[in-house]
DNA sequence: ATGTCAATAAATATCGATTTTTTATATCAG
DNA sequence: CTGATATAAAAAATCGATATTTATTGACAT
């Protein structure tokens, strides 16, 4: 009846925007690791209530973003370079599962989902949008490891996926990182797993993160 | 200024009671799979706040145990025949990995660990406590993949043992599942740890896990 | 100086009430 | 009848205030 509230363009809860925006927040390191995450300081900067807040933090338990000290409340993930390796491996051997599963039950309809998941990342690529790209390239790394039919597997992936990306942010904050062809590292992923080969896929797959490893693990030697 | 609040004994938040014991209701079962869990019922039922026991919902998503619905609530996590076995698999792949790992660590401190911890789920056995015993049986084998110091493979594996533990109890409801011998499958994995046989603790694990799913797979199939 | 302990300040956890959203119910036109 | 739409009831989300707990400070005795 309200004519008026088509202006209001908001379709989402105050703990949907809280959750977004302090994940966004520690994924890109503006609150530091291991940072106190103060309730009433977040509230005002969120410009949101306490109760929307304290339930984002508690959601992004689940992500391994933040840690809930039971009476003292929450703090951002600590980093450390011994937890960056751990990730790293674990992505590797979780991912090369996933990857295989994924070829092995490949068809005709997930092959087309991820030539068009790689076009549109080289697309993002190229309008130069970084946000648009990085969304993309997860949505192609995903796509990679979806059609292995096990949701829990393809959360842990996801789920190591963003903390890595963290890593990088923590770390990069302007390194030479993008100068790489990682390009051609993607479509030689593409190429293996449309092929089916396996092998060829999971090891393009494993040297993509490994290289990625090292570039990163010298800024971050001094965690 | 109350004197009487000595007699309390409890030292703990109300959200983490309220964590722990819908834990507990959803692992046994008391909580169906997929059921809707309506704040106010719940807050009446365990007689608490209304706050306490959203956080502790928020918190339970984090174990793959509670789902969020943007916005209209909470539910407990559905229960499938294909979830059951996702998690089955997953499990031997995690579990392998990090029992191959821990062993390649071996210490003799780690050997003493396992020594003991099966030493408690033994006792606990003979001392008839289920809820003793279903403890002990937990730590002796995360003890087992404790040592692969890999705190994010651990949790993963934790996470998978309880939900593995819900499906028993879902479909359980009083199979015979406890009268086949548990026991020396144990001794035959920690036998094969302590000694250093990867190959060997991780066949007896795996094993373990595949006669158990076999026990559970005909209850569940109406799932 | 050093460590303990009380007093104070800060922050968290919790409650009770209000607002918003969703779900169920009933009404009416086609 | 059917289906759309308004109305009422229920539930979730959110707010503001209070109670608890933890952290900080400073006095005091060793």
């Amino acid at each position: 009846m309200n004519l008026l509230q088509q202006a209001d363009g908001k379709e989402t809860s105050a703990t949907r925007t809280a959750y977004l925006t302090l994940r966004q927040m520690i994924l890109t390191g503006e609150l530091a690791a291991g940072e106190k995450l103060k309730i009433e300081q977040l509230r005002t900067r969120l410009d949101t209530g306490a109760s929307p807040v304290r339930e984002a933090l508690s959601l992004l338990t689940s992500d391994m973003l933040v840690e809930r000290l039971d009476q003292r409340g929450f703090r951002a993930a600590p980093a450390s370079l011994s937890n960056f390796q751990e990730i790293l491996t674990l992505r590797c051997s979780l991912e090369d599962m996933a990857l295989r599963q994924s070829i092995a039950n490949s068809t005709e309809g997930w092959e087309e989902t991820l030539v068009v998941s790689h076009h549109r990342m080289k697309r993002a690529s190229e309008e130069g949008s970084i946000p648009k790209f990085e969304e993309a390239h997860k949505a192609f790394h995903m796509a990679l490891l979806d059609n292995a039919g096990s949701p829990i597997l393809l959360r842990y992936c996801s789920q190591l996926y963003d903390l890595n990306i963290r890593y990088r942010n923590l770390a990069a904050a302007g390194t030479n990182y993008r100068k790489r062809n990682v390009a051609s590292e993607h479509v030689e992923i593409l190429d293996a797993a449309v092929r089916g080969d396996a092998d060829g896929a999971s090891s393009a797959l494993m040297n993509h993160y490994r290289v990625t490893g090292d570039y990163l693990a010298i800024p971050l030697s001094n965690l």
